[in-house]
DNA sequence: ACAATATATATCAAACTGGTTATGTATGTC
DNA sequence: GACATACATAACCAGTTTGATATATATTGT
């Protein structure tokens, strides 16, 4: 039943879904509607792949199924690539510097 | 023949070779030998979908061809992931030590 | 020229993917 | 109870992927 995070986000309909999901929770056909190349069926499996990826959540509320991000999962695929992010110094200085902003507008437990 | 990047990593063992790669390159058959469970054109092949993805640079040499690690797709995903960094708010801060302690051992021009 | 080494390509079967239509199940509405 | 809505699952199909074995190509050594 678990799937593989890096699988599930090979499919650009799938990381369309979670980009649709990381501004707030979505019914699925809410979600659907936003394909409408791709029947209803497909994006239930779509959603399926990305609950056994374990990266998103499900509510059922009345008829229906909210579905949310869950980032832990994306935080390992974030991991990985943390190894490689010394190979291109530039982003990496980029980085630090949002994270230093970051850092000076941090009210104390701020987010 | 270009690859999608999200797909070319979403096998495992190409995945590995790219983790192989990132401390120094590697000759193909270097690489084959690091997977004896998988025969020599099976490796060849994931070399394949490296390359097409524009993941590894190939030289020749003699009669070895080396394989490199091309960071700048690897970028492009991280570019993707970037943006649900917010999410998972304690790992950041984790990357930030990490960075800030590479700021501080930073003796100009290393890595 | 011949043999050995290093690696890629061809071909094929088994497994997986992503899409479709048809159907099932649960929850509301009249 | 009959019907509509919201969604999932089943069955099916074409195309792709991954692994294997066999074969081709290029380079080097004798």
């Amino acid at each position: 039943m678990p799937r593989d995070v890096f699988s599930a986000l090979a499919d650009p309909t799938r990381r369309q879904v979670l980009d649709l999901l990381s501004r707030q929770e979505r019914a699925a056909g809410e979600l659907g509607r936003a394909f409408p190349h791709i029947s209803q069926p497909g994006i239930s499996r779509h959603l399926r792949v990305l609950r056994e990826a374990g990266l998103v959540h499900v509510r059922q509320d009345r008829r229906n199924r909210f579905y949310s991000l869950r980032s832990e999962r994306l935080a390992e695929v974030d991991a990985w690539i943390a190894k490689y992010r010394g190979f291109w110094a530039a982003e990496l200085d980029s980085l630090e510097a949002y994270l230093d902003a970051r850092k000076r507008s941090a009210t104390r437990g701020g987010r």
